[in-house]
DNA sequence: GATGAATGAGTTTTCATTCAT
DNA sequence: GATGAATGAAAACTCATTCAT
């Protein structure tokens, strides 16, 4: 019973939701436009109300404050944005194409949205003030669900002996989670610099390839 | 004699200006603690004057407003990071031991300066609004210089063999800063995760034994 | 249609906007008040808006700023005493008439304004750093059209040799202007002098009438 | 004794006395410079002692607050104005010269002080904040010295028939004073118009001459 | 006696949030 | 249910004044 009002639900939501979540993306679109140029402290409520052309009430009548709002845009995105990696992943079958394949929707969807990862990452990185605890928390646990897929990815492999155990495969994750992390955000500061390799292979290929003669 | 004289003084400075020093030591490490604990917005200069046994007064005799102590601070430390990382790679002669030693070194320092360095880098990939331009630019060409001195490591020890040419050295010293960076975050997280290899050479050969039988 | 709508509108603003021009004024006399007993740095925002019986945020919802609201408080006044007394002027035909009327006004005005008197002439006279200086400039325009209306009055005298053309009219106007401003302020000194002539033909008489046998 | 104490005083400051007096002078001419340019309120104490060349601390040793200095700097010049004036009255013996001798000498100390002379309407004019209370009382005191004595002149001209009594010559003072007053701020505004009678005899004669036919 | 570092009360202004219409 | 006027707590910063050296 439960379960089919929920179907139902799924399936056809009412006019009136239907109406309501293109308000609320309305309000969520204007804050981000307005977040990532000017940074959440220097944006105002009426500012984004403004911008998404409802009254100051309405906007309350959504997000209970400031920080609620703000909370859920990121939230959104960093769901959304650890589906699209961790799909990436499991799309293919093959080890290596696997790990390609993140490399390149993480890179994707790096460059199709600057300035909320800039905002992501000074959350996950920066001020873990009280206030967005729990917004962190919750960016850390999508990040280490993305790591355990990608760990499992290196662990697979070893077992089927395409790759050397050089170190333990969660290490190995987080060797390229940073690895990806560092070339995007130095393409991020000089998108036009020549020696920053755009193809994954090339990427991959710095941890699969040793150095070593 | 005009020259001694000034030699002296900057050996022994004065006794007021060794107070003053003392002084400004006060002032910025406290707003240290309380920057990384509640974010630059969520601090406010009483608090600081406060915590340093300052009066608001004489906390703007030192910093002409909120955003010149924030620079100041994370310059300060900027800058003696940038110096101990490049010294550390410089101690030594053979291109292993100066990778070694990077990793060393900054894994040190990390570990030693937590809060300010949740504030570097939250500062380095966050909101980069006007007021903070010239800071970030800074932080942006401190960082590049550091990346080129362990360019330079790479192409010195491809050039003497040592090292295969599987990438461009440039991207070599991104791709390593990305590793360690990334461990160290981890470490941050979950200071006590087994998984982490804690030890620079685990964490070098990542990169210097390539993955693929 | 429109203009007929435009019309109505004029003569009957809907109650927000009543309501809001009533808000308005009682900003602007709470200001006055506090303004003319104690100066314009001695009194604080949170004075008027607390004898005005609104909120800070109420304030400064209907003046951008401290000197926007002194701006508006002088510039109202300036410019409906400087109707009155053109039009005191315009009123009558008979040019002695109009004379006396004009002192007869600004004697008026004078009596029924007397805080708004005193800042007008400390702005008038008083300092002119760059913040004032626009409100300065038209104070002194505003006095200046009124100077030639009254100077106008001397000339027609002159014309139809009522006047004998000891001075040229304008300089007439300024010293007309300077009599009464004089006794007015005596007036307001010591309301009880009794050597004071309160009536305008008294002060008019003194420069009607030379003294000289 | 005393008095003997007294005159030897006045003779022979002691070379401290001359010092001290030398150095408030330098104050009270910076504090006129500054607050002439600026106005009262936008000067600081610092700024004065920093032109003076002075510590704040010493400062302090001369004058007891910033409103005492202020007082000082316009009592002093109050002062000497006043003497002056009623020293250009008493200076001649034919009535119509004293008036004359009181335009051009006002005259002339209005122009050479033109600083001064804003700061002193706008107190005399402005507000009357408790805080000045004390220096308006004064100014009006000195003013109504100066205007007794005008009008002893009237008084004596009427007496030997040489004015008409066309008036109280109490507000024959009052009237000449605001005459000259008037066309000093006229000159004050436009030092270039040409309409304004720059020589008292043709001021002198608006009051003399009756206008009337 | 001179100095100027230190003080902290007091000011303007902003902006998240509420609630009567 | 939407609106937006009203609120007032809170923050950055200034500057007259003091007092230990």
């Amino acid at each position: 019973m439960q379960n089919e009002y929920v179907v139902r639900r799924r399936k056809q939501p009412s006019r009136r939701e239907r109406e309501k979540a293109r308000q609320r993306r309305g309000m969520l679109d204007a804050a981000l436009i307005l977040f990532s140029e000017k940074g959440y402290h220097n944006v105002t409520m009426h500012e984004i109300a403004s911008k998404a052309e409802f009254a100051i009430g309405t906007l309350y009548k959504f997000f209970k404050n400031k920080e609620d709002l703000y909370k859920a845009l990121i939230l959104e995105k960093t769901d959304a944005f650890h589906a699209a990696i961790v799909g990436a992943i499991e799309e293919k079958d093959d080890e290596v194409d696997r790990l390609m394949n993140y490399i390149r929707v993480k890179g994707e969807i790096f460059r199709a949205h600057v300035p909320l990862i800039r905002l992501y990452f000074s959350e996950k990185y920066g001020e873990s003030f009280d206030l967005m605890a729990e917004l962190s928390a919750r960016i850390r646990q999508v990040h280490e669900e993305a790591l355990n897929v990608l760990a499992g990815v290196f662990e697979s492999g070893m077992r089927k002996n395409r790759f050397r155990r050089i170190a333990h495969p969660h290490a190995l994750a987080v060797a390229l989670d940073g690895i990806t992390t560092a070339f995007l955000f130095r393409w991020l500061d000089e998108p036009e610099d020549q020696t920053f390799p755009e193809d994954p292979e090339a990427i991959l290929n710095i941890l699969l390839k040793g150095l070593v003669e």
